[in-house]
DNA sequence: TTTGATCAATATGTAGGACAAAAAAATTTC
DNA sequence: GAAATTTTTTTGTCCTACATATTGATCAAA
C-alpha cells in the first residue's frame, strides 16, 4: 500500500504537466498568503509571468480551482477567492462518476454507518418543530404504500433526520450519497424480487425519538436497516 | 434556501463559460456512451470541432476532469477514461481548502458520527489478526504517554478501526478527515489548556471488541469521545 | 451640485495557429 | 527476421489577436 502510493506520487511528479504544477503552486500560494474570501488574486498575465509559463497554462489551473468553487472570476474585476465550500466540490467530483461495483458497495456501507452513528447528535439537537415535521412525513406515508411512493417517503424521512442534526455539511453529504443508496436498493430489489424492509417502521423510529434514548433509537435503526446489514455481512464470504 | 439555490442556478447558467458547458457536455457524454475505463475519448480537435469551440476551451474542460482523476491523457495514446476513484477526487477537493470554522466543526462532527456508527460493520468483519494488530498498538501506547506520541497513537488506533472494516473507501475517507480532527483537537487544547480524554481508554475499547457486543463497544466509544461530544452539545446554545 | 450618458481602460473569455515532445506505427537496414 | 530509423499522431505549451463585460473617468445637462 505504502509502496503503491509512493510510486504513484513519483509518477505524478514525473509526468506532471505545467498545469498540474501551477495548480499546486496556486493552492500553496492561497494558503501561504492567508487570503480571505473576496481577496483578489493577481491577474492571469502576472501569474503567467511570475511562474514563467504561458497564460494558457495558468488558465487551465485556474479553471480547475474555479470548478471546485475555490475562486470566482469576473470580467474586469479579476479573480477573487471564493467562500470555501467542500461539499460543493465533492458534489462535482461525485455526481457523474461511473462508479464501479466495489465503490458503490463501499459507499452504501458508509451510509449505513452514518445512519447508525447519527443518533447522538440527533438527540442533542432535536426540537419540537423537528418532531412535528417527522410526524407529517410519517402520516403521509401510511396512506400511500405503493411502490413509487415508498422510495420517496424513505428518502424524505431519512433526509429529515440528517437535516435535524443541524449540520449542513452532513446533510449535503447524505444528499450526495442518496443516488448510490437508491441504486443499490433498486438493484437489490431486482435480485431478490421484492423490497425488503425491516420490522421497525418509520413510525416506530419516530416513537423512539420521542420517548427513547439514543441507544434505543440506534437499536431501532439497526432493525430498520437489517435487510441492508444482511447484505453487508454476506460480503464477508 | 430554495430561492437562493434557484438564483444561484440561474446566475450560473447565465454566466456559464464555454468551458463550463463543455465540461458538462463531456460528463454527459461519458455517462451516455457508457464508456468503460480504458476506453479512448475523441481527440481534442475532434471534440473542439464537434462542440464548435476552440481547442483551448476543450482543454480547460478536460483539464478539470483530469484533475479529478476521471480521465488520463498520454502523448500519443490520446485521452482515456480512468478507473473511477471517488476518494481520489475528494482528496484533491479537500486537501488545501481553507475551510471556515463552521465547516470544520461540521466535519468534526461527521467524524464523530462515523466513529459511533462503525461498530456493526467492525464486528461483522473483524479477524484475529486485526485484534493482534490492535494489541500491538495499545501495548506501545502504554509505554509512551508523552504529548507528541499521544496524538500518533490516537491516530493509529482509530485508523486501524477503520481499516478493520475492510472498506477501503471508508478508510480513505477517514484519512481525509484526519487533518480536520487534528486541527480541531489542537485548537481545543489551546483553549482549555489541556487535552481532554474520556475515561475509557484504547485498551478498554480493545477489551470491548474482544469480549463485548457492538452495543457495548459503542457505549465505550461514546465515553471515549465524551469530551468531544461535550463540545458538540455546547454548540447548541 | 447632482444626475445621467458616454467613452476609455482593463481583465477575463474565446479563437486559432504554431511548434515541441513523446510514443506508437511504419519503414528501412543489416 | 530483428534491430534501428523515420514517420505519424496526439497531447502539451506558447503566442497573438480580438470579443466582452465591467469599472472608472470624463463630460453634458438639469
Amino acid at each position: 500500500m505504502r509502496n503503491e502510493n509512493l510510486s504513484k506520487d513519483i509518477q505524478r511528479i514525473e509526468t506532471a504537466t505545467m498545469a498540474d504544477k501551477v495548480e499546486l503552486r496556486l493552492r500553496e500560494f492561497l494558503k501561504k498568503k492567508a487570503f480571505k474570501p473576496g481577496d483578489a488574486l493577481p491577474k492571469e498575465l502576472e501569474l503567467a509571468e511570475a511562474l514563467n509559463v504561458s497564460r494558457n497554462v495558468v488558465r487551465e489551473a485556474l479553471s480547475r480551482l474555479r470548478m471546485l468553487g475555490m475562486i470566482e472570476s469576473k470580467k474586469k474585476r479579476g479573480t477573487i477567492l471564493a467562500e470555501p465550500d467542500v461539499m460543493g466540490g465533492f458534489e462535482r467530483v461525485m455526481d457523474p462518476l461511473i462508479l464501479d461495483q466495489k465503490t458503490l458497495q463501499d459507499l452504501f456501507e458508509l451510509r449505513l454507518v452514518l445512519e447508525m452513528g447519527l443518533a447522538d447528535i440527533l438527540f442533542a439537537r432535536i426540537t419540537n418543530k423537528d418532531i412535528e415535521g417527522l410526524e407529517r412525513i410519517v402520516d403521509k406515508e401510511v396512506n400511500k404504500i405503493q411502490q413509487p411512493f415508498r422510495v420517496k417517503f424513505e428518502i424524505d424521512f431519512h433526509s429529515k433526520l440528517y437535516q435535524m442534526t443541524g449540520n449542513d455539511t452532513f446533510l449535503r453529504f447524505q444528499n450526495i450519497l442518496l443516488p448510490v443508496f437508491e441504486y443499490v436498493v433498486k438493484e437489490e430489489q431486482l435480485l431478490t424480487g421484492k423490497a425488503k424492509v425491516g420490522k421497525v417502521t418509520h413510525r416506530d423510529l419516530l416513537e423512539l425519538i420521542k420517548k427513547g434514548k439514543p441507544e434505543d433509537f440506534r437499536r431501532g435503526m439497526k432493525e430498520h436497516l437489517s435487510p441492508h446489514f444482511a447484505r453487508v455481512n454476506k460480503r464477508l464470504m
